[in-house]
DNA sequence: TCCATATAGTTGTTATGACAACTAAATGAG
DNA sequence: CTCATTTAGTTGTCATAACAACTATATGGA
């Protein structure tokens, strides 16, 4: 049975995000952190004191996520903010050190989900397969607005 | 700059959904229809008098959204429910005419906004790639719960 | 310097989705 | 038949995301 939204990228495409995220998040149960969440704060940890629009730019998501996040990150003590001295508009956001423990615990749990999602898959597929996310992103990106 | 998260199949899939759900709602801005809305609509006019239930499963939806999207698109006219004879606890659902000429409009839409995302990728990485999408599927599937 | 414009971030609204709890009706084991 | 269980659907809550409108601050050009 073959008709277009069976063979559609964006219908496949979202189902399979659904999908992943909804197991991951369910990996994530006891961690009292959601996906999303967790793609925040991990990018928080990369790089000591970027302002939000950094870390909103890195992890994919606009400028009303990312303060939401944020917030959600800050209210269980896992980032702080610190005013800006140069620009008073923006914060310089920090990874605490609870923020790290959680990194280090969820690392391993995410890598064991993706690695569970993409069993039977070879390293070329998978490798090919990022690939490819990546530049249906950049066709988006230049079409989007 | 190589991390994990960089290379994460969960990550990428993620921004890749939203940036094309974004792009194609920017493209049926001027229908009255989201993606989401679409997917539901397109699943009730592939057979006539489905419940709810075959129609979710069929859209990749679980059951409170799949009431919710068909309470909207009842409300706009594109969709109508027949109490079931036989089963008082369900519905039939059937697409209007309305809904049928929205389907016509917004197919060519949706192929075109595909083809522009995956512009660049043989037809043969493209079929690798929605087949990859559909075994990251039955393996989630699997573990879901 | 002064003002138009751009940038950083926040807030409100709507839609979707996960989860849980619920109603009503159907089904199946004894 | 009767009751426990299952199934179809609804409702409520929270998190995420898109969009628009907003505040505050910074910047660049005349």
């Amino acid at each position: 049975m073959h008709n277009s939204l069976d063979q559609s990228l964006g219908f496949k495409l979202g189902v399979a995000y659904r999908k992943v995220s909804q197991l991951f998040q369910q990996q994530l149960k006891d961690h009292n952190l959601t996906p999303e969440q967790w793609a925040v704060l991990y990018r928080t940890g990369e790089q000591d004191g970027m302002i939000q629009r950094e870390i909103g730019q890195r992890a994919g998501k606009d400028k009303p996520t990312t303060t939401r996040i944020l917030v959600a990150l800050e209210e269980k003590g896992m980032i702080r903010k610190v005013e800006g001295s140069t620009d008073r508009r923006s914060f310089r956001v920090y990874i605490t050190e609870a923020g790290r423990d959680k990194v280090r615990q969820i690392e391993p749990i995410e890598r064991a989900t993706m690695s569970a999602v993409s069993q039977g898959i070879s390293e070329e597929d998978y490798a090919l397969f990022v690939n490819l996310l990546q530049r249906i992103i950049g066709n988006a990106d230049k079409l989007i607005e």
